[in-house]
DNA sequence: CGATAATTTCTGTTAAAACAGAAAAAAAGG
DNA sequence: CCTTTTTTTCTGTTTTAACAGAAATTATCG
């Protein structure tokens, strides 16, 4: 069993990828290995696949399923744990998404509510300085609750959106103009 | 000189925040410390400020005009060199988005190009298999060419666009429906 | 055209992460 | 309840990135 050059260069690509998206190089390589397999797989088949420990295996799938993006199955009357990855693009990004969210606006904006509350008492601060941090706060902020009311949109209705491109701007309304 | 208390703690959050954004710790205190500072602060100031090496400043600054967040400026009878951050939040979102999409959207999208025109060739794949990779990249594409459209509507549109949230879907044409 | 100030590049060290292999634990079968 | 299979945790090694300090370069002034 092995894998076909175009999977390999794949799953190498998703590895390189995957290390400035938060996770390290295994990790990434394993989820798209499971993405692309048409049936789930065994540790032991991915030690194989990838030429990776076992131990590794073992710890990287335990963080993709930290993170949502691949579950446990079994076949019947085999005890070994099978694993695959969500297969729908779509929900990929949006498990992705909202673990970003939960691990990085999430902090940030309590960080920087906090951080507006105190520079407004700080005698020392520069009336600059706390309105560039209370501007970075309303902008996450509002990153924030956009995020959230987009959130739930099914995936039908946002990629018709997405084919409007900037034809989206008609929503809004423009002050009288000439047509042109 | 020295940091508020307030100051200091955004600076040392978006020193972690960096390091899960493709930057070291390093160079993202340096942005905060530009973003919130009233004026252009020079490497030694940034030195002092930071406790960090004079080397690595000159290094961290260089890599945040790489980017094109950070830009040089000089003061009269000063021959060294003042360095300050784009200030405006929303064009500092567009210029790391730009920057994201140059290196890693464009190369996974190469990529992926090359991945199914590959796989098609394949006899050894799975036909799954192929759809995955034709799935991953027809939504890499479409991403891809939704920002395109977007990134140069103006700040002021994208804002109203945004407090629109979920209403936005009253632009996609619904199947006929009764009112609810 | 030196002398001095300022900045960058280079080099070795330190710190952090990734990883393999061994040991331990857990689960299933007889 | 012991044996075997499978999985997880632990430990030491390797690799990679971050960093400080020194050396070298560049720029500016007298």
């Amino acid at each position: 069993m092995q894998l076909t050059p175009a999977v390999e260069k794949y799953v190498l690509h998703w590895g390189e990828m995957g290390t400035r998206w938060g996770t390290n190089r295994t990790v990434a390589q394993i989820h798209a290995l499971l993405y692309l397999s048409p049936e789930p797989l065994r540790a032991d088949q991915i030690c194989e696949l990838l030429s990776v420990a076992r131990s590794n295996v073992s710890t990287s799938i335990r963080e993709l399923q930290g993170f949502g993006l691949v579950r446990m199955t079994h076949v019947l009357g085999d005890r070994r744990d099978y694993f695959e990855s969500i297969h729908d693009v779509w929900e990929l990004f949006r498990v992705i998404i909202e673990q970003r969210k939960q691990r990085e606006l999430n902090p940030t904006l309590s960080m920087l509510r906090e951080c507006a509350a105190e520079v407004a008492r700080e005698t020392g601060a520069d009336p600059v300085t706390k309105e560039r941090i209370r501007n970075m706060l309303e902008f996450v902020e509002s990153t924030s609750n956009w995020y959230e009311e987009i959130r739930d949109i099914p995936t039908s209705t946002l990629t018709k959106l997405m084919k409007l491109g900037k034809g989206i701007t008609k929503l809004v309304r423009k002050p009288a103009s000439a047509p042109q």
